[in-house]
DNA sequence: TTGACAGGTTCCACATTGGAACCTTAATAT
DNA sequence: ATATTAAGGTTCCAATGTGGAACCTGTCAA
């Protein structure tokens, strides 16, 4: 299977690294966080080239996770900036950083502390059931076909993989 | 700046990434974490060809993601399985999931549900503070420079970059 | 002895990338 | 009026990465 084809996985991981899942985005995705949002800013700060970096912010606009914002009409130049889909990804971020603190890190330590703003503290963010509110560890989850999946298998689509997909319950995912 | 040399930046998204950021890594974690071991098992799953795989499977064990244990000691055949630095990355693929079920799900709607082990109910896995409780949003975290920035600009490294990283409060990330 | 199976490696054509040079439009400096 | 600079690209080429198919190796089972 090619690359382009993955997301014609029926899978949201597959689907959503299909949009950001390649070398480059994410990181553009990082600055777009950080405020940086002009080609020229994304080049300097990225050390991308400058055809790579048309490339993807062209495919982010197409994906709307970014839009572009006309900032100097005269000269009609542009600014990129997060949609609401590029802002959700915001979790995803966050999570990426505590792995990479916990396990990528030199003996200096964090490169970044984050500040919530709420509470003032210094946070190390966690990802918690939205039911009972318990931190979820690996293996907690227990998948089950959903409606992505129920209904194409009605439909008798997935065939290749019925078994695959039928065969979820206590099996993959965890 | 070549994808090999990312990893010098000292920023913990650029360096997790540089292990598990190219096409197919995170889509074999993802199998992993389905109980998927063995390399005809990836193979199949991914649709990858068997000399990616391999190459990737390498990598992993080599950054201790995943780890060769011996299943079948006469004909010297390993399962590659999460380890604790894998498994850690739970986290990662949840927040994932959950952009791509809100994001880039047909109108069948999410694959996959997953029942929460501790409540028995599905779950949508949110992200919140350690310290507070609640949940986290985009632009609500403050940065700051840590350790890992601060004690290099103390011994003179990062002089490319000073003011970048000197600047962060109030700025970047949020 | 033949074949199948797991887990690879080798080879080649093709796609993607990085780097450098070039282009276009408007603004500014001389 | 002319030259220079800046932003935001595009074009070209060499080097690197990738997908597909064929091949290899060491069991095992019939």
């Amino acid at each position: 299977m090619r690359w382009e084809e993955i997301d014609t996985q029926v899978c949201s991981i597959a689907r959503a690294l299909a949009i950001f899942g390649d070398r480059w985005t994410l990181l553009i995705i990082r600055d777009a966080f950080r405020k940086i949002r002009r080609f020229s800013e994304f080049q300097a700060s990225l050390g991308i080239t400058k055809h790579r970096l048309s490339d993807r912010l062209v495919r982010l606009v197409e994906e709307e996770v970014l839009e572009k914002v006309l900032y100097d009409e005269r000269r009609s130049r542009y600014e990129y900036r997060l949609t609401q889909k590029g802002l959700d990804l915001y979790p995803v971020l966050m999570t990426i950083v505590q792995w990479g603190d916990q396990w990528a890190c030199d003996k200096d330590g964090a490169p970044i502390n984050f500040i919530h703003e709420n509470c003032g503290q210094v946070t190390h963010p966690k990802c918690v059931c939205n039911v009972c509110n318990e931190e979820i560890h690996a293996k907690e989850l227990i998948p089950e076909v959903g409606s992505g999946i129920e209904k194409k298998l009605e439909r008798g689509e997935l065939k290749a993989n019925k078994d695959l997909y039928k065969n979820l319950k206590g099996g993959p995912y965890n």
